[in-house]
RNA sequence: GCCGAAGUGGCGGAACGGCAGACGCGCCGCACUCAAAAUGCGGUGGGCAUUGCCCGUGUGGGUUCGAAUCCCACCUUCGGCACCA
């Protein structure tokens, strides 16, 4: 009998019969226990599967296999999020059509995944860039359209000059372009956005009872950037216009304002302006305009004076206004009170400007001299604030707001640093925005019946960096009726960002393909939603997790969904780098499995990147330590093969050391250990290998079982070979009893004043008077001890018993 | 600057108040072999040493009978955000 283990004959035998026997496959309707174990939606890119998307799937993977075996229903789907910039762009550079690349790469991508050998159920399978998919991701546009989520607005946006379309801001990487690492410039454009600041409290207070790693719920938590604080309106005084608002979080420093900052863009900036300052302004706000890139980071402070004043509330003192690009246009109102005593972006104005500082907030005892620099701690009392004089900073902060609200210059405001999602892209390769421009109705949104607006057909998909999408050149597209008077009307050309599409496919999987009048089955999401565990990576904690919980909540509202928070337990993975860096095609050290699956098949693949590191905090790719893996399956299949056929039953003197080995597995596999788990593996493999008696059938098979999540392929093999019933997949996971696990001896270490002397072999169990007598006697003992008084003992039952001398 | 994670042998890592370095890689020795590969068995933190002893988990303090683990301060690295008023 051949005892070699061979992975190639081994796993193409395996996936065909679980192929045949759709073991992947749940019947959703029927299903006792619903198991919804999802992984992130993957972009198909021409390069194929690399081993970091390798990781994340068998990771979670390996969670559904445990759930299975565990009894639960599992329903672990795959998908493909094929459209978007990405594809768009790989099309662009190799001047294929992205339709023809995307159809290459889902294929290429599906047979990798199938050789990896996970449960997926592929019948349920995914395209984003099918009509029968985006229609409803159209409908869900519809749907925020109506309920006043979507609308159109002119502001500054982030635009990628060389992806030739805006962006989000969350697809801004500190004034970068996340696809193509551009800078990202800034541009006034009317735009789509989606209100997601109208859930921003909901957003951020929800956090606190989800099961999600910390790390993306302080992503999360900083993203949203809640601050609370005050808005206070100045009159401007010369020439009379009106009023400005401001945001703060101190006013306490209301007596230390010695001017006001707007921003360039801000709609009073030029208003204001007296006719001897305009020509400046109007300089400053042109320049600022060009010179204005998103998120480009702290530079020297400039500003113009507009020469116009307002009127401080409380003092009454004339204040001057000013136009500086330090302020952001898009953040509160766009317009700060300087306080360059306490702020040291103002104080660092004030010093280029020559506008005067004062100090409202002093330390105790006070310090008398000129401020240096700006004193932004809040410990201290009130200096230079009329009636608030002495009153602690957070006081004065409530007495301060409590006046403004009561003589009507201000009130308690909450600001976000969240803003609302920009969903325009003046791109090709996306769902078309369903909305036509009629001249008679306006904005009218495509009638659902009408869905889905297809996305033409074109060759001339190369965005021209017109501002505008190339579908804006086809006419045939373009021009159309308005569904609701029927005359002539202009289709909206941009298409969606691509977050739209992978931010409901969970919603879509059980009722795909199956469900065609709508976009999910209420029934089937009532029985497998909300997800049960999401495991993906952290790169997506701003974009794709909140923009999906967004979207959940406002299904939610509208009556559409059952829940509002789409995941119950989220957890992230790690990430696999290459020689210390991330893996990136720029950087040409992406490994792909292909080469991997070929020489050691799937199992050793997914038992060696599982053996890592921790699943959680992922690890660098090198191909040395695969051997030992392999190594190891190599025993384990000659352990079995070799034993098969021997005694029955686990001898009664080994059975603690087999639950024990269940409990370790058991529990690393349910904390995402993988790392551990294997190693529980390994040496309990050693073990029964190295022991005077053979194994028996029922230690074989109990390893068999806790192998089954991991390695797959090879666990089924060694199933049959020991006489299972196929498959060795819907067999339950072993349990252990906890009774079992009780030692008949313990090993007590004996210290001597905190120094481990000597070892005792006890009675498990054995009291401390025992051990602590035996101990004593211990020469080793009586050597340290020198004769000393023992001032006490400490003692751990069945662990540790420590001496402690008086000296 | 702010937020987060982490610093343990030659390397990946384990232990997360109680025997530091599980498991694996690499290396060394032995067996098998004409030989090599493969495989198996043993060893492998540093120092001194004849049983044994001392030192050792980024640095400095602290709590404790006992600290890699808890607390305080600092250093370094890697992520994320960054003129957010």
């Amino acid at each position: 009998m051949d005892e070699t283990y061979r992975p190639q004959e081994i796993e193409p035998r395996w996936q065909a019969r679980w192929r045949a026997a759709k073991v992947g496959e749940v019947d959703l309707h029927g299903a006792q226990r619903p198991y919804y174990n999802l992984m992130m939606f993957p972009y198909p890119s021409a390069e194929g599967l690399h081993v970091g998307n390798v990781f994340a799937f068998t990771g979670a993977d390996i969670h559904g296999r445990l759930r299975a075996m565990q009894g639960y229903d599992v329903f672990e789907p795959m998908g493909f999020d094929a459209f978007g910039i990405h594809s768009e762009n790989t099309a662009i550079r190799l001047g294929i059509h992205p339709k023809e690349l995307v159809a290459q790469n889902t294929q290429n991508f599906r047979r990798q995944l199938e050789r990896l050998g996970g449960r997926f159920a592929w019948s349920h399978v995914l395209d984003s860039t099918d009509p029968a998919y985006y229609r409803w991701t159209q409908w869900i546009f519809l749907k925020l359209f109506e309920a006043g989520l979507a609308y159109r607005k002119e502001a500054p946006v982030n635009w990628c000059p060389s992806c030739r379309t805006v962006l989000a801001d969350e697809q801004v990487i500190s004034g970068r372009c996340e696809r193509c690492d551009t800078v990202v410039e800034q541009r006034n454009l009317e735009q789509w956005f989606f209100k997601i600041t109208a859930y921003a409290d909901q957003l951020l207070d929800d956090l606190a009872d989800l099961d999600w790693s910390e790390v993306i719920k302080t992503a999360q938590t900083n993203w949203i950037g809640r601050s609370q604080g005050t808005a206070l309106t100045f009159s401007v005084l010369e020439p009379a216009h009106g009023q400005i608002e401001v945001f703060t979080t101190r006013p306490d420093t209301l007596y230390g304002v010695t001017f006001l900052t707007l921003a360039p863009s801000h709609p009073l900036a030029l208003a204001i302006a007296s006719a001897q300052c305009r020509p400046e302004v109007e300089r400053y706000i042109a320049e600022a305009a060009r010179r204005e890139e998103a998120g480009s980071g702290e530079r020297a402070k400039t500003g113009v004076q507009t020469g116009a004043f307002a009127r401080h509330p409380l003092t009454q003192a004339p204040l001057p206004i000013l136009v500086a690009d330090y302020v952001l246009a898009g953040y509160g109102t766009g317009a700060v009170m300087g306080v360059p005593g306490h702020d040291q972006r103002d104080f660092a104005f004030a010093q280029a400007m020559g506008l005067p500082v004062t100090r409202v907030v002093a330390a105790s005892p006070p310090d008398q001299g000129p401020l240096l620099e700006a004193y932004t701690d809040e410990a201290g009392v009130l200096v230079n604030s009329g009636p608030y004089d002495g009153m602690r900073v957070a006081d004065a902060k409530q007495a301060i707001t409590a006046r403004a609200e009561e003589d009507g210059f201000g009130r308690a405001e909450t600001t976000y640093h969240l803003r609302d999602w920009l969903i325009s892209r003046q791109r090709y390769w996306g769902p078309p925005i369903p909305v036509v421009y009629c001249e008679a109705c306006g904005v009218v949104g495509v009638p659902e019946a009408e869905l889905p607006v297809l996305l033409p057909e074109s060759e001339d998909f190369v965005p021209q960096g017109t501002g505008a999408s190339p579908l804006a050149s086809i006419p045939d597209f373009v021009n159309t009726r308005c569904p609701r008077c029927g005359g002539p009307a202009r289709r909206e050309t941009d298409v969606s960002d691509n977050f739209l599409c992978s931010s409901w496919y969970f919603l879509r999987y059980p009722s795909h393909p199956a469900v065609t009048d709508r976009p999910f089955d209420p029934d089937l999401v009532a029985k497998w939603l909300p997800v049960d565990s999401y495991i993906g990576g952290r790169e997506h904690a701003v974009l794709h997790l909140l923009y999906t919980r967004f979207i959940c909540f406002a299904l939610h509202d509208l009556g559409w969904l059952p829940f509002a928070e789409p995941f119950r337990r989220f957890r992230a993975h790690g990430t696999i780098t290459k020689g210390g860096a991330k893996m990136s095609k720029s950087r040409g050290n992406v490994v792909t499995p292909d080469a991997l699956f070929d020489r050691y098949g799937a199992d050793v693949t997914r038992l060696y990147l599982m053996f890592l590191g921790p699943y959680q905090e992922g690890g660098d790719y090198s191909d040395r330590n695969i051997e030992g893996v392999w190594r190891f399956l190599q025993r384990l299949y000659q352990l079995v093969t070799a034993s098969r056929g021997g005694v029955e039953n686990c001898q009664p003197q080994h059975l603690a050391d087999l639950h024990r080995v269940v409990k370790r597995v058991g529990d690393d596999l349910e904390a995402l250990k993988y790392n551990t788990a294997i190693a529980a593996l390994m040496e309990y493999t050693t073990y029964l290998r190295q022991r005077q008696e053979p194994a028996s059938q029922q230690e074989l098979r109990t390893l068999t079982l806790l192998l089954a999540p991991l390695a797959p392929h090879l666990a089924e093999e060694l199933w049959a070979k020991l006489g299972g019933a196929f498959s060795v997949h819907s067999q339950a996971f072993p349990t252990y009893d906890p009774a079992q696990l009780v030692a008949r001896t313990a090993t007590v270490v004996v210290q001597v004043d905190g120094r481990v002397r000597d070892r005792l072999t006890v009675p498990a169990g054995s009291g401390q008077q025992e051990v602590a007598d035996r101990a004593m006697a211990l020469p080793s003992v009586q050597k340290h001890l020198q004769g000393a008084q023992v001032e006490r003992v400490v003692f751990v039952p069945d662990r540790l018993l420590n001496i402690v001398s008086a000296s």
